[in-house]
DNA sequence: ATATTTACTAAACTATGTTCAGTAAATAAT
DNA sequence: ATTATTTACTGAACATAGTTTAGTAAATAT
């Protein structure tokens, strides 16, 4: 009985499998049309089996936002390079739309989709999105204590940074922007960012 | 067969029963949950009944939106009384934000869910959202000209504007921000807004 | 009185999430 | 080695949706 290990490992092997064939389904064809019975299919699984590793749909839709959540902050620890902090703020701002843009769909599943919402009970509270916040609410620490950003309320002006950012890119993914046209998204969304930086800056 | 009116009225009246039906089951138990079989029922009509109606369900949704962006946009006339641009964009800012956060499944309709969206073409543009925006463009304008805001680029201070208050109540929409506790959201709220006018005026 | 159009519906069709009852292989116990 | 038990899996079914179809009965037109 000393293979208990092993079957633990094999499944987490099949979970992974799961979320890699949930993963690449809906990069393909975008979330709307992601199903069990495709994920099932494309494990060459029942889709009975799907349910054998996770609870239900929103579960697989949660652990794909955890990735999603752990590639973002990777992604930000190249701020650590930076060392002034209006720069760093911009830096930071830069690697966010990126992400957003690159990763429509997955920025979607992470930031506004309710269906992975629901995969805990309401009484515990979500963090995955924290440890990326707390990058940005260190930024803005620096920036305020260094005088670039002169603020009586730094959680305010962090919140509104965030906001902004997860604004633009919410209206563009979700479509409300049709006065700009596709093939300016980019530079619209460039021009917001130095626009915000600017603004904010008092140094 | 001069009654040829009278059935387009009764068809009128038909459709809005249809969508005041849809409205106040949506408002009671939220957007996830509307059916077009509880719409029926609701109405006293078979579900098929609806389907004369309208296309199909993306249709009502829309048809909702179309009412939501009257009603902000008929709640934005106020600014007309307000001379000072300043001031008037301060309270175009509360007034989309209250109108956010006391229709919050309507907004969410509005500016957040896909359904609606798929309910026309395409190829043909989205216009629902285009007068209030004019508003908001206009306001800017006149900030602008008067020195309140100091930017060689309005179109995008116009949008960083709308991106941010979006940005924050989609963010408490969409659960996002569980670090704010539910009963301090107006507070963080009003402080984004006033956080927004002070950065963004330079006079 | 007959034909046609209109307004409506019951029932079915097609997904889709999810569960259930059972099976066959792997493992453990004797 | 044989039997018992657990494990991993699945086909079929259930419930709920949106949507369509085929038909009916009343209103209207001829």
């Amino acid at each position: 009985m000393g293979s208990i290990e092993r079957k633990e490992r094999d499944k987490q092997e099949m979970k992974e499998m799961i979320l890699s064939a949930a993963k690449k389904l809906f990069l393909k064809e975008g979330f709307e049309h992601i199903t069990i019975r495709r994920i099932a299919e494309e494990i060459e699984y029942s889709s009975a089996t799907v349910y054998l590793y996770f609870k239900d749909k929103d579960s697989i839709l949660y652990a794909l936002q955890a990735q999603g959540f752990q590639e973002l902050f990777n992604r930000m620890k190249v701020l650590d390079a930076v060392k002034n902090p209006a720069e760093k703020l911009r830096a930071c701002g830069k690697i966010y739309l990126d992400f957003a843009m690159e990763n429509k769909e997955l920025y979607d599943l992470m930031f506004i989709m309710m269906a992975p919402m629901n995969a805990f009970e309401c009484a515990e509270e979500w963090k995955l999105g924290r440890p990326s916040y707390e990058v940005l609410q260190n930024i803005v620490g620096e920036c305020v204590a260094e005088g670039y950003i002169k603020t009586d309320n730094p959680q305010i002006a962090c919140l509104s940074l965030w906001a902004l950012m997860h604004g633009v890119v919410s209206i563009f993914i979700r479509n409300r922007a049709q006065m700009i046209p596709q093939d300016q998204q980019g530079n619209v969304i460039n021009g917001i960012l130095d626009f915000t930086i600017k603004e904010i800056l008092d140094k």
